[in-house]
DNA sequence: GCGGAAATGTACGACAGCGTACAATGTCGG
DNA sequence: CCGACATTGTACGCTGTCGTACATTTCCGC
């Protein structure tokens, strides 16, 4: 895409959240004035049931996990969100019950916007709509994903796919982490963690202390993940070069 | 929901699909004529990724599973559809990539419908976009749940879950049901559902034969299954009720 | 530097579910 | 009625992960 295209249908800079830079001029307009930059903090939960956050929030810098849990107290990590999204979404049908919960895992910016004036632009039918149906459905895949993973993959592979899927949407390629976060994410006690890492560690694909860890080795790291990582990753792909390339256009006509 | 009410809004009988019979009149006559009723057959892949079906399909009678599979082989049920959905959504987003595999659970009627019909429709903006909006957030949830009931339970629990699940779509309290079909849905081997079918019918909440079962203590088989069954279903009711007592109004405002 | 807290390493028995194999039972076509 | 086949029952040893407990290391505030 050429400077000049992007010039004809944005005049204020990006904000880099790939979402919200694909709306077309008009609508970006309308919800700028609302869009308040903040920053979360590690572990900061986002949409709690209990707090009923009256905003959603589209990450920049960021990364968050949204978790399911049961009533049990059992938890599991469904997705990551990064700056290709929103957080949020799954609240969107607006019912009281339970729903998913978000929490900060790699500290940064985002912006929040008032649910309210986000429901607002939807009644408009934009094309917010749209992409915000194109990203609901790459979640619903992704979740998915996660859900044949947890169920049929060991250990390592969901170690390793894990750090790629936090690696991707995190700055550079170290970000904060603690073994007892991580097997709070993937379900599963500590001490796998430990033994998962230090097989990542010994292959040198990975290097960590005291709750950082750096990707040494990208490609062996994805060879030694489950296929889930790519398949999810290609899926969000798809939309990160639809919504650059032909921002504000509506639902690509199916065949 | 009075009599007048319904009749003011629909003039043709209804299909018995809950999604389609919630739009508004006008909507629905666009798509009648492409209607068109079929039935499936048991284990019947409504969208393969290699068959590339055209249509997408809204069960009336019969009921189907959306199926994640890895390229390695394995493969989870992720959700269950029946009446109250459309089998086809995770498709919207256009991809080429893999996406969920339908298979027909339990074999009847049902409405298929073309594609481009669908995404004609869709481009119209109309109240169709919010009730497959409503749906797939729904989607969301039903398999994030998933995702944390087969990471974190037992397999008499989630077999009970799946058994209910299905009953709550299928006609009557029997339906047509193999162990290796059971033990391929959640992803154990069938050994380990025969343990767990024995299990619930020493208990006498269900008995079975020869692919077939028969839901006997429906009170019973919900405890002892996991939360994750009333969580879903809770969910679904909400839609359904929003459906039935509201129909054709927008994406109704939160708070 | 020191003390405490958090993070990480390690060990050990327990157990759920796995892979496999084979027997027993029911069903259906010829 | 018989043979073939799908379905279900059961057994065996095995592996991965669990739950728990405790030791060790690192960091941070004082």
């Amino acid at each position: 895409m050429s400077a000049t295209a992007r010039e004809s249908r944005r005049r204020t800079a990006p904000t880099g959240n790939l979402l919200l830079d694909s709306l077309p001029r008009g609508e970006f307009a309308r919800l700028a004035p609302h869009l308040k930059p903040s920053r979360t903090a590690l572990l900061e939960e986002l949409h709690c049931r209990s707090t009923s956050d009256p905003d959603v929030f589209f990450p920049v810098n960021s990364v968050s996990s949204l978790l399911v849990h049961g009533l049990d107290g059992s938890e599991v990590e469904v997705a990551t969100v990064g700056n290709e999204g929103m957080v949020g979404l799954p609240v969107f049908i607006g019912s009281e019950a339970v729903v998913f919960e978000a929490i900060t895992q790699v500290p940064g910016e985002g912006l929040r916007l008032p649910r309210k004036i986000l429901t607002r632009e939807l009644r408009r039918r934009s094309a917010f709509n749209d992409r915000l149906t194109e990203y609901a459905e790459a979640m619903l895949l992704s979740v998915g994903q996660a859900c044949l993973c947890s169920r049929m993959h060991g250990k390592v592979e969901r170690c390793a796919r894990w750090l790629l899927s936090v690696a991707d949407r995190a700055p550079g390629s170290e970000f904060p982490l603690t073994q007892k976060f991580l097997s709070w994410m993937i379900g599963v006690r500590r001490a796998t963690v430990t033994e998962a890492a230090r097989e990542l560690q010994r292959r040198k694909l990975i290097d960590y202390r005291r709750g950082e860890v750096r990707v040494l080795d990208r490609k062996g790291l994805e060879a030694a993940s489950c296929e889930c990582y790519a398949h999810v990753r290609a899926e969000f792909d798809i939309l990160r070069r639809r919504w650059t390339e032909r921002p504000g256009s509506r639902i690509a006509p199916r065949t």
